[in-house]
DNA sequence: TGCTTTCCGACCATCAGTATCGGATATTTA
DNA sequence: TAAATATCCGATACTGATGGTCGGAAAGCA
C-alpha cells in the first residue's frame, strides 16, 4: 500500500507551481528538468491535474502551466484525488472479492474497517 | 492505493478462525471452501501468517491452522503487515524518486506529508 | 499402508504503474 | 509568413507487482 508517482510527482509540480507564482505560466518541460524528473510523464500529469482544475495552462511559445486556485486553497488530498483517481479504493467498491461477499446487504466484518481507514487517510 | 488481497483475504481467514476457536485445527481447504476463496491461494496466505506468528498449524490428517494468540491481541495492523509487508510504504524508502531528491540531508517538502500519513494508517 | 494435510518452491498470466513517442494544434516572435 | 516554442492527446512499450496455480515432499493419523 502506497501512493503512486503520479502523486508524488503531482504534488512535486504542485509544489513547484506554487513557488513560482501565478503571475508567468511556468512550462512543463522547465520543471521536469529543475526537479529531474522525466519531462513527458510531468506532462501527462499536469494534463490530469488541468482536468481537474488544479491547474490552468497556456499554450504556445511563453506557454506553459500555473495554479488555477491561490495555494492555500488546494489540499494535498486535491492533488492526489487528481492524479490517481481516489486517495483510498476499498475493495468493496473496486476489485469486488465476490458479488456475494460484497453485496449491500451482506453483512461484512471487514468492510467498516476499510472505511474506517479510508476516513483516516481521507483526512 | 488500496489494500491488496493477500491483506484482504488474510484478515478473513483470521477473523473465521477467530470465530472457530483455538481447540481444535481448522484445515485451509475448509476454510476456503466456506469463505468462496482459492484454496491454493488461502493456503500461501496462511504460511505468511505464520511466519509472522500469527497462527500456529498442525500437520498431517486431522490438522490445520488456528490462531497462535487470543482473538482481542491480534489487531488489524498485525495482519496487514503479516499479508503484505508493511502498511504503508513510503516512497523515499522503497522506490525513491531519485537519490538526491530523497537523501536524508535534503530538506523534501513532500516526505513529511507521507511520514503523517503513514502514521494514520497505522494507528 | 493409505489418507489427509501442511509445507514450499516454482511457475504463469494479467494488469496497473511508469513511462516514451509521434504528431496535431495554438501562440509568440523574428 | 516562417520558425520556434508549448500545450494537447492518443497510442504504444516496458516492467514488476499482484493474484493465482501446480507438483511434489514431509508429517501425522487411522
Amino acid at each position: 500500500m502506497r501512493v503512486t508517482t503520479w502523486a508524488e510527482y503531482g504534488l512535486i509540480v504542485s509544489l513547484h507551481l506554487a513557488k513560482q507564482g501565478r503571475e508567468a505560466p511556468t512550462p512543463a518541460r522547465d520543471m521536469a528538468k529543475k526537479e529531474g524528473l522525466p519531462a513527458d510523464y510531468v506532462e501527462q500529469i499536469l494534463l490530469k491535474l488541468r482536468r481537474a482544475g488544479l491547474v490552468s495552462s497556456v499554450r504556445g511559445a511563453k506557454g506553459g502551466y500555473y495554479l488555477a486556485r491561490e495555494p492555500d486553497t488546494i489540499s494535498v488530498k486535491d492533488v492526489i484525488e487528481a492524479a490517481e483517481n481516489r486517495t483510498f479504493e476499498v475493495n468493496c467498491d473496486v476489485h469486488k472479492v465476490s458479488a456475494v461477499r460484497c453485496h449491500d446487504g451482506n453483512p461484512c466484518s471487514i468492510r467498516p474497517v476499510w472505511r474506517e481507514l479510508q476516513r483516516r487517510v481521507d483526512d
